[in-house]
Order: C-alpha cells, then sequence, then structure tokens
RNA sequence: GAGCCUGUAGCUCAGUCGGUAGAGCAUCGGCCUUUUAAGCCGUGGGUCGUGGGUUCGAGUCCCACCGGGCUCACCA
C-alpha cells in the first residue's frame, strides 16, 4: 500500500475507479468488466452459458448450406461472427470455423427471457440455435430461430472483422498479435485458417502414401545423448535421474537405421527434431522432419519414392498434380506439377555448365580454389545474386556445396533431383564405386529450394567408421558442426545392416511448396517466438 | 549475430515545420421486428513500446533498451 502525501492529488485505484466508471471508461479491462456484468445478468435469466456442456448441431454450415430447403427445422451451434440488433428483431451470423451461416431472431418469437439472451450477445460468443431454414428479402440462406442457447461468453473484444464481397475490413493484421495469438489469427483470417489446416492435411497424407505402401510409423527418442544424423547446432537439456547432460535431437536418422538392422525393412517417422540456430523466414528451430528408410533398397528407388510421395499428397489434398501458386513479383504465374519424374542434374556437370570449373579442378581443394580464383567466380556469385567468399571455405565438400546454392539452385524452379554430391559433406551416404570422391546421394529440389535430402545408406561399418574419424579430424580442427562418433550405430552396423536406401523430407518446406506460403510461420500453428516480458 | 525499417485507442490507421492527440470500426446509452461493412442520434476511451537526453516545450529530434518486419549469415 503506498502512502499519499497530504495535497497529492490522488489518484483513484484501479478497482474503484472500475467500478465508478464502469459505464464509461472503455479501457479493455473494462469492457471485460461489462462483459462479465453481461455474464452474470444472462445467468440471473437463467442462461448460463459455461453450464451446457453439448449441442449436436444438425450439420456444418457448409452442409447446411449446400443441401439448403426452406422450412427444414435444424440446430446449429458457432461462434458470433456478426451480430446487428434492431430493436426488437436482430441478425447474426453464426459461424463454425469453416463456414457461417446466418441466423435470424425475433422477440416475438423468442419471447421474454431469450429475446432479453441475445441482447445481451456479443461478437466472439458460441451460441446454439435452433429453428427454420428459410430464406431472407434479400435471398440469404438464413435460420429462423425459435430458440437460442448461449454456450459461451468471450470477454474480450475480439478482433473480428467486417465483410462484404469477400473483402475484409478491420481484421487481424499485425503479424506478431497473429503468431502469439494463434487462436484469434484463427477465427479472424480465413486464409491463414486454410494455409494451416492444409498443412495438417499435408501430414496426413503423407502418412497415408507411406502406410499404403508397407511402411511401418515408428517413434524415436528425442533425448539423445549422441545427437546425430546431421550437421546442427543442438540444444542441450539435462537429464537429472542419469545426471547426464542431453541433446535434443536433430534429425531421426541413425535411431531409424538402427530399426532397419533390426530387421524391420521399411520404417518411418515424422516427427520434431530442433536445432539451435537462427531462426529466418525459412527456418524454425524446431520442425517436422519426415524420413523413410527402405532395406534392399537404393538411391534410385527414394527418387520414385520422393516423386511418388509429392505426386500423392498433391492429389490427395488438393485435388491436383498440378500445383497452382500465386504469381510472382513480377506478375508470372507459376505452377508446379507432380505427375512427370523429376528432372535429374548432376551436380558438378551443372557447376561446370555455370561457372566453368571442371570436375578436374574440383578434385583437390586447394587447386579448386586456385582456379576458382582465376575464373573470377566470386564476381560471377555476385552477378548471380549470390555470395561466395573463397577466403571463408573450409573444405571441398563445403565450396562445392556453396557453389550449388549461388550458381545451381535458382535454376531449379520446376521439381528436380541433384546427384553427385562430394563425400566430405556426405558423412552417412554410401561412396559411388565408379567416381571417387563422389557419393551415391541427391537432394531435390523445388522453386530453387531443397526439400529433400537421400542416398544410398551406408552399411559398410568399417566404411562408416572411417567417415565419423573423418569428422572428428574435423572437429579437431574447429568445426563445431562436424558429425559426431556414434558407437551404438557402428555396433548396430556391425551386426549387419542391408543396402537401404533413406530419405529425409522437411515436412514444412513442403507445406509451404503446396500451400504457396512463403514464410515457414504461416505453416506453423505456434512458430517460435521471442518471449515478452509482459504477456498481454 | 549484422544492416535497414518499425512500435500512436480493443482493431485498422492518420498525426505537416517540435507547440501537450485524431478518424473509422468496436465499446457504452437512446431509436429501430428482414439486416448484412445495417442505419440514425449521443457518449466515453490513449503515460504515443520503455528509460534517459536536447528544448521554454517532444508522439515528432538524439541515445540506450525491449518487441516486431525485411534483407543477409548458419541451416531444412
Amino acid at each position: 500500500m503506498s502512502m499519499t502525501r497530504p495535497g497529492e492529488p490522488v489518484k483513484p485505484k484501479r478497482a474503484a475507479r472500475r467500478i465508478v466508471n464502469s459505464a464509461v471508461h472503455m479501457s479493455d479491462e473494462a469492457i471485460r468488466d461489462v462483459r462479465l456484468a453481461k455474464l452474470a445478468k444472462m445467468r440471473e435469466l437463467g442462461y448460463d452459458p459455461y453450464r451446457t456442456e453439448k449441442f449436436a448441431s444438425t450439420d456444418s454450415a457448409t452442409g447446411l448450406l449446400a443441401n439448403f430447403k426452406e422450412g427444414n427445422q435444424v440446430k446449429f451451434a458457432g461462434r458470433v461472427v456478426s451480430y446487428r440488433l434492431m430493436g426488437k428483431a436482430g441478425f447474426a451470423h453464426v459461424s463454425d470455423g469453416d463456414a457461417k451461416i446466418q441466423a435470424y431472431f425475433r422477440k416475438d418469437d423468442l419471447g421474454e427471457p431469450a429475446w432479453d439472451v441475445f441482447s445481451l450477445l456479443d461478437v466472439g460468443d458460441h451460441v446454439g440455435v435452433e429453428g427454420e431454414l428459410f430464406l431472407t428479402k434479400t435471398g440469404e440462406k438464413s435460420i429462423h430461430v425459435r430458440s437460442l442457447t448461449p454456450l459461451s461468453k468471450a470477454l474480450h473484444n475480439l478482433p473480428i472483422g467486417k465483410e462484404k464481397d469477400g473483402h475484409v475490413w478491420y481484421g487481424l493484421s499485425d503479424v506478431d498479435q497473429r503468431y502469439r495469438h494463434r487462436h484469434l489469427d484463427l477465427v479472424t483470417n480465413a486464409e491463414a485458417r486454410e494455409t494451416l489446416v492444409n498443412r495438417a492435411k499435408i501430414t496426413r497424407a503423407v502418412r497415408h502414401y507411406f502406410d499404403s505402401q508397407g511402411y511401418l510409423e515408428v517413434e524415436t527418442p528425442i533425448l539423445q545423448f549422441v545427437a546425430g544424423g546431421a550437421m546442427a547446432t543442438p540444444f542441450l537439456t539435462h537429464y537429472n535421474a542419469y545426471d547426464s547432460d542431453v541433446k535434443l535431437r536433430i534429425s531421426l536418422e541413425l535411431y531409424l537405421k538402427r530399426l532397419i538392422c533390426g530387421d524391420l525393412p521399411r520404417v518411418y517417422e515424422i516427427g520434431r527434431v530442433f536445432r539451435n540456430e537462427g531462426v529466418s523466414n525459412r527456418h524454425n528451430p524446431e520442425f517436422t522432419l519426415l524420413e523413410f528408410y527402405e532395406a534392399y533398397a537404393d538411391m534410385e528407388t527414394m527418387m520414385r519414392r520422393v516423386e511418388e510421395c509429392f505426386h500423392f499428397v498433391a492429389e490427395e489434398v488438393f485435388g491436383s498434380a498440378v500445383i497452382e501458386l500465386p504469381p510472382t513479383e513480377d506478375g508470372a504465374e507459376r505452377s508446379l506439377d507432380f505427375s512427370k519424374p523429376w528432372r535429374r542434374v548432376d551436380l558438378l556437370h551443372e557447376i561446370e555448365e555455370q561457372t566453368g570449373l571442371t570436375a578436374e579442378d574440383l578434385r583437390d581443394f586447394e587447386r579448386a580454389i586456385a582456379r576458382a580464383k582465376e575464373l573470377g567466380i566470386p564476381a560471377k556469385a555476385r552477378q548471380a545474386g549470390g555470395v561466395l567468399d573463397l577466403g571463408s571455405e573450409k573444405h571441398l565438400g563445403g565450396l562445392i556445396e556453396k557453389l550449388l546454392e549461388v550458381f545451381v539452385e535458382p535454376g531449379l524452379q520446376q521439381p528436380a533431383f541433384v546427384v553427385g554430391y562430394p563425400i566430405e559433406s556426405s558423412p552417412l551416404a554410401k561412396k559411388d564405386f565408379d567416381r571417387p570422391g563422389i557419393t551415391r546421394r541427391f537432394e531435390g529440389y523445388v522453386l530453387g529450394r531443397e526439400v529433400c535430402n537421400a542416398f544410398s545408406e551406408i552399411n559398410d561399418p568399417i566404411d562408416q567408421r572411417e567417415r565419423f574419424e573423418q569428422q572428428l579430424r574435423e572437429a579437431a580442427k574447429g568445426d563445431d558442426e562436424a558429425h559426431p562418433m556414434d558407437e551404438e550405430f557402428l555396433f548396430a552396423l556391425e551386426c549387419g545392416m542391408p543396402p537401404t536406401g533413406g530419405c529425409g523430407i522437411g515436412i514444412d518446406r513442403m507445406a509451404m511448396l503446396l500451400t504457396g506460403a512463403d514464410v515457414v510461420r504461416e505453416v506453423l500453428f505456434f512458430p517460435t517466438m521471442r518471449p515478452t516480458s509482459s504477456p498481454d
């Protein structure tokens, strides 16, 4: 309790001021008080919105509108998204999330207490209505309500926009608010809702595809003592019971391959992985990875799986193998065709086409750097809109991947597979025995973005151990993202792993492609946000 | 992590040259028994992100901090 000196103007305390001015002081918290008063009034009238436990609708709004027959008795529950009271009658649109239907209320039809309850409604409340279908003067399919059941009271002013001819006024557009209060976004923004729902459907369709192909969906540990399978910085945490530090997984790979070693010949997992790295329009620190492994199969099989999977998902979710995308900035129409086999591009060949650096040049790191300087590659990179700093490259694999990024990726708009990755940056991929220094690995690209990474898996435990040892040497040289040694995984390989094809697909990236979202947060219900010091 | 932009009413936004804040919607009160961005009349609502500084005077200029957006870096 603070002291007030005599003579100092007294500021009314919040609560006191609220009671005194409740009708005039319309801050957000005062609005809440008004709503609470309405709630109390409803309860006095015998209509407690929070008392009702269920309300069965005859059909969805979409269904009611599609099978509309005047005079049909119906029940419908949803959220009030518009509200117009006109003396002794009124209209409200009630939405079940997918669609909305108009409801018409008359004092004469509802009778005394129910009419008062109607007049206490606000946009944002949930209601159940019962009555018959009819057409209004202007021809809108509506429900003539005979009975009203409030099902919840919204205590806040919901930023539900006003709409006419598909144009929405005054909705919620502040991106920060949309992500932090996603429920409001879902209620107010139909497009955002559609994108997020489609993302869920895409995940489901992926499951359908692999289930239909005899794959077993499995779950593997998220807390791992050795976080392998990719090169990324893990999140760290602590396991009290074992007094041990553990990491959150950065990939699914090694555990899934241990299942292959256990003679589960087709396994897949769709799971969250965590990488302690920068957040951007294309990166969320936790994201959903699909990985699938198939015994007695190779990378060619994986290519076919990827083609089939995208085709299957596009058909199941969007009803077509051809996905129409929003036009580019210069207005060019774009579409992606997943019905055809993906184009194949050889990495070194393509780099030579674009830069003049030959496979011969790229066999040795020092020579590659020297030749790149001779050919003026950094300048060419700038011309191509990229950045290539030869001095910051540490090894051949990194340089080649950089060349790929700057010179090859932009050209890969329609679905394509890039093959022929260098061994340095592929510590889990089988060697290409016909091409020294190259692995049996490919990546899929669509719209210039990587969507999958796959290879014929190493099943030679001696080779795998050597690769890990090479990675340890890189780590010793200061590469903090080098792949760690995993003895348990090596033990499984030593017990015998059949030849296997494996592939990882970033589900979020896949969802972005198929929904046309250009920001990863739009395909995540709850993207990672910086914590707010004062939650509102 | 770096650069640029940004933060004003519950929501969407104005705010000129530095002179102590505006609109629409929403809210609240009144009228209105087929409206639909309902309408009409009236009312209230803001420590201008936070903290410093310059100034007679700061929403406005400067600095720091806290959010957010875009681009880049790392990566999928």
